[in-house]
DNA sequence: GACCAGATTCTAGCACCGCTAGACAATCGA
DNA sequence: TCGATTGTCTAGCGGTGCTAGAATCTGGTC
């Protein structure tokens, strides 16, 4: 059986290649710039291919959506990890939230602007994505002060991150101030 | 010169006409059913009309904004009006706000998730959208609290609305505790 | 080693997109 | 009434996501 194991082993790293490919694609020059014959151009395959892997474009962004979630998860928990205090670890938390965006801004899109056809705050949602809110509850819970559920608390504090996040890197809010948006934010909604 | 007049006249309604339909259909069937064929068709002229009128679909997406822009601030500023004390017209605000988002959903994602070519927060922004933000701040500086400057703080109240506005209606946000949400928001952010 | 069956990949094409060149028709001033 | 100007249309360009069906390549069997 070794053989239909490398076969479906190579198909893996090909799917992977694809979510990879498109992801810088996108990265470089914007996921409008990620069509698929450019996408199959680069993978060295022709178009057809990236329908044996997905059901189309829309499922390409989902993987990219998917793999970003991961990473955000991990990113966000190694930054309240290293912050000491109840207070240090929220700016780090949010800090760290907006610097995922403006580095990654196609794999933000892809997560929270973009239709991936991914279900959320759903039970059949992907792990990744529970995963990520995860990780923003894991650190909020412990200053939504008393009888404000955490979840909902959460759920605030990130529409407010994504707010800024978004309508800074749209060009609607000027970036200088970022840093004191963020400080009136923590300490604002934070109980402390 | 009342031929030339009437001439004029008869431009500018076909380009409010192309604005309103572009705008209406927008919110039957979503910005990507918008088509340069689909919108000539429904207006009864040809593709290249449209492109003596506007630059492209982009300037279309633009109009449209800025006709949005102009109906949000009389909205915000409407219900604001009607309230009494500080924490009421802030609540009242940001209801508006989430209520205008809601009901005009293609609205307003050509005013903050398209690219209709508009500058923000820039000295060419054009008054339309200047004055939505001023209708916001008009608000929101009262309760901005000592030391902290009101469009910093409108700049960051915005946000949060904005971010929940988008992540409800994209499915990242059960809609059911948007009320909650407010009130959290208002509460912790607002100095009353 | 030759052959066939099945899996894999490609070529070519569909209907649609935003946008525009150039033909045509309607209108105006002389 | 004629010529010029203005307005509008037809037709087409190069691009998009996606797919049917041809072609090729691979593995197992005689």
């Amino acid at each position: 059986m070794s053989l239909q194991e490398r076969k479906q082993r190579e198909r893996a790293d090909r799917a992977r290649l694809i979510v990879a490919t498109a992801r810088e694609l996108a990265e470089q020059q914007g996921w409008e710039a990620v069509t698929t014959r450019r996408l199959a151009e680069r993978i060295e395959y022709s178009q057809p291919v990236l329908y044996s892997h997905f059901r189309g474009k829309r499922e390409i962004i989902g993987a990219v959506a998917l793999e970003g979630a991961a990473e955000m998860a991990a990113v966000l928990r190694a930054a309240t990890a290293a912050a000491d205090g109840p207070r240090a670890r929220v700016v780090a938390l949010a800090r760290a939230y907006l610097d995922f965006a403006e580095h990654n801004p196609a794999v933000y899109d892809a997560m929270f602007q973009l239709d991936g056809g991914l279900a959320f705050a759903r039970e059949d949602t992907p792990a990744p994505l529970k995963d990520a809110f995860a990780a923003l509850l894991e650190s909020l819970a412990e200053v939504a002060g008393e009888g404000v559920h955490p979840a909902l608390f959460t759920e605030t504090f990130w529409a407010a991150l994504h707010g800024l996040a978004t309508l800074t890197r749209a060009g609607r809010l000027p970036p200088e101030h970022t840093g004191p948006r963020v400080e009136l934010l923590v300490d604002r909604l934070a109980v402390l």
